[in-house]
This record gives C-alpha cells, sequence and structure tokens, in this order.
DNA sequence: ATCCGAAATAGACATTTGTCTAAAAATCAG
DNA sequence: CTGATTTTTAGACAAATGTCTATTTCGGAT
C-alpha cells in the first residue's frame, strides 16, 4: 500500500518539495481504494465528495449535453488528480459523471480532511496555486488547439502525447474528447500516419 | 484618479472581501497608466513586466503560429485582469503580445511589487486561488464550446456574451478567437438572427 | 471634403466533417 | 466455446467551413 503515496509524493515532487510533516498528514487523510472497471465515482446532480489521485488505471469525466449525449471532458493519462474540482472546492452541485473506464487504484481524500490538511500542513495552497497554473496553461493549449488545428492534427497529436490512453480506452470517447464523431476518427486513423 | 481604484475593488469585491490594510497595499503598488489604442503592451520573446487591470478600453492576447499568422488567445469584455499570467508568475519568457485595441485605462504591478504585496497583505494567495479557479472553469467551457459547438453557435454565444466586444474590435480578431475565418464569420453574420 | 489603406463582404469552388445506415470486428457473460 | 452486446469501420450523401480572389465599405490622415 506504501506504493499508493509514492505515486502521490512523485507526482507532487515534480511541482513542490513536500516536507516529511506534509507527507505524513497525506498519508493519514488519503484513503487509499481500489475501483474495478466501468464504475462512476462521481455523478451529475450531486456535490462531488472526493478528490481522487489515480495511481494506476484510467479515468474519463463526462457530461451529457441537450439531447443526453454523453461529452467527455477529460481523460487521464497516467498519475494525477482526478476530480470535478470546482464544484468539489465550492461545494455545490456538479454536472459531471467520473467513469473509472479500467480498474483504479486511487488515493482518495474527503473535502473536510482537504481543510484539515490546509491548517495543519504548511504547503497546501503554494501547491493548489502552482497545480490551478498548470492546468490553466494546459487548458489554454487545448481550447487553442480546438480552435486552430483540424481534426486530423488534434487526433495525431493526441496519439502522440497519449499512448496510454489510446490502448486502453474505446475509440468513441477519445472522439468525443477531441470534439468529432467516431465516424470521422475511424476516417483519420484508417489515412492517418500515427502507427496505433 | 480614484474612480481606477474603485473600479479594481469593485472587481475584487465579486471574489473575496478585501479588507482596508489590503486596499491600501493596492492602491500604493498598482499604478494608473492611460496606453493609447493600437499599442503593444507586452511582446513574445520577453519575460512580461506587468500584471495589468484593465479599468476601462479593449485588449486582445495574441500569438503567432508556424505561418506567422495572428492567432487571437483573447479578448476582454469589461473590467478585468488581462496579463500573460504564467510566464509573468514564472518569470520565463513568453510568447504572446498583449495588445490595446482602444484607449485604454489601466492599472499596473510589477512581478517584484506582487511578491511584496503578497508579504505584507492578508488575502493574496486566497484570492489567486479563487481567480484561477474561476479561470480555469471559463477555459474549460471555451474548449468545451469549441468542440461541442457549430461556428454559428459559438458566435451567437459570443454575441450574446460580449456585445460590448462586437461594437468595439475589428471582427477578424473576433474570427480568430472563435477558430474560423473571416469569410466564414461574415457568411455567418449574414444569415444569423443576432441584432449586431 | 478627399484620399488611402485597412476591414468587411462576397462569389465560386474545394475540402473537411457530419449524418444515416449497415456490416464487420471485438468483447463479454454464461 | 458460443451467442449477445458493444465497438469500430465504412459507403453514400449532405452540410459546414476553408481558400482564393475581388469588390465594397469604413475610418483616419491630410
Amino acid at each position: 500500500m506504501d506504493y499508493y503515496y509514492e505515486k502521490l509524493f512523485d507526482y507532487v515532487a515534480e511541482i513542490l518539495a513536500l516536507p516529511e510533516q506534509d507527507k505524513a498528514i497525506c498519508r493519514r487523510l488519503f484513503i487509499p481504494e481500489f475501483v474495478p472497471g466501468n464504475t462512476l465515482l462521481e455523478e451529475a446532480g450531486k456535490v462531488p465528495r472526493y478528490h481522487n489521485f489515480i495511481v494506476s488505471g484510467y479515468m474519463r469525466n463526462f457530461h451529457l449535453d441537450a439531447d443526453g449525449n454523453e461529452i467527455t471532458n477529460d481523460l487521464n493519462n497516467g498519475s494525477r488528480f482526478f476530480t470535478s474540482y470546482f464544484h468539489f472546492m465550492n461545494r455545490t452541485v456538479s454536472d459531471e459523471y467520473l467513469h473509472c473506464i479500467t480498474d483504479c487504484h486511487l488515493l482518495r481524500i474527503s473535502r473536510d480532511d482537504v481543510e484539515a490538511g490546509a491548517r495543519e500542513g504548511s504547503t497546501q495552497e503554494a501547491y493548489t496555486i502552482k497545480i490551478l497554473n498548470n492546468q490553466l496553461a494546459l487548458n489554454k493549449q487545448r481550447a487553442l488547439d480546438m480552435a486552430n488545428l483540424t481534426a486530423e492534427e488534434r487526433y495525431e497529436k493526441f496519439a502522440r502525447q497519449n499512448p496510454g490512453i489510446l490502448m486502453n480506452v474505446p475509440l468513441q470517447y477519445i472522439a468525443s474528447y477531441l470534439g468529432i464523431t467516431p465516424r470521422h476518427l475511424s476516417r483519420i486513423r484508417k489515412s492517418g500516419s500515427s502507427s496505433f
């Protein structure tokens, strides 16, 4: 089970040096959990209960559009946090679903324990600012790619940067994430130069 | 000149209650500046020097693509902060230009003074987290709109939410922001139901 | 008021992407 | 292993959007 926390600390270390004191807090407040594939972790219409760190596995964040179609908002590639963050932080009702596509090993922390950790530890605010900054930069790039790349260019870039997702997640979810139909993604893959 | 700071405090008040002490710090560290229309405030290839609050006027953030075309990343509608934030915070070289399209009244603060303000004041970290959270939510929505709305739907939504921009900013910048060609925007406007 | 350059519109055509439908391939429960 | 279900591919056609070129409109400087 130590493996879970090592993954978390490796991830955090990329952003911030975490003092041993704060590591102890994390070990106490983050709960390890195994979730089998094809499980809904959080649902639209409810306040998100947990902040999730993915130790291993593939998850999807989606919402339903006006016609009831599932729209993929986010997919993870490897270890990282995966949470309906805005509504989790504000304790407001979410419109998003969190879906474990494959078996997942997670570390989970409740909203109350996030606050407890903030009071006890010394690094949480600084960490939050840095990770939000990084997420914002990534999201701006995604919006720019959506605006300025063709569907084929978006797919090639996605495949290059996320080979793991390509091999573990149904293509229909990837198509939705890229803003295209499965029909068109199939066309792209047929003609494409990608080797996957 | 007090008008400048009232605008800033009104804006901040939407997010956080600013104690009088911190207002005094802002009055000392934010410098009022008038910038005439069609001025480049920051340039690609340099470290952004200032964090800008737009009291009035319209600004554009753009970068150059591989072919040297200007790609509009952001446009403001009314008062808000407008900065190449990621590189400003990290003191790294930016790839973005900040362009005052119209005459602008700004409040500007240097990177060093941001840090001075953080040391002296009590609310800056909390404010930063909240505004980053809001920006992230807005940016996610932009990426989703790019992925899931047609060009016409994006324009109608933009026109509805930003009538001020429509009347003060050249359409070619708006087209770029929406990820379409000026030719196509013209088509949309001709047939559209929008009254602008 | 006039001229000039930039901005906006627009026609004709090409390319990209979506829709609808069906078949083939892969996955999964029993 | 087998049948059922889901996922992926694909043909035919329609709709959306881009490209290239020209013309018109508009705003600022003289």
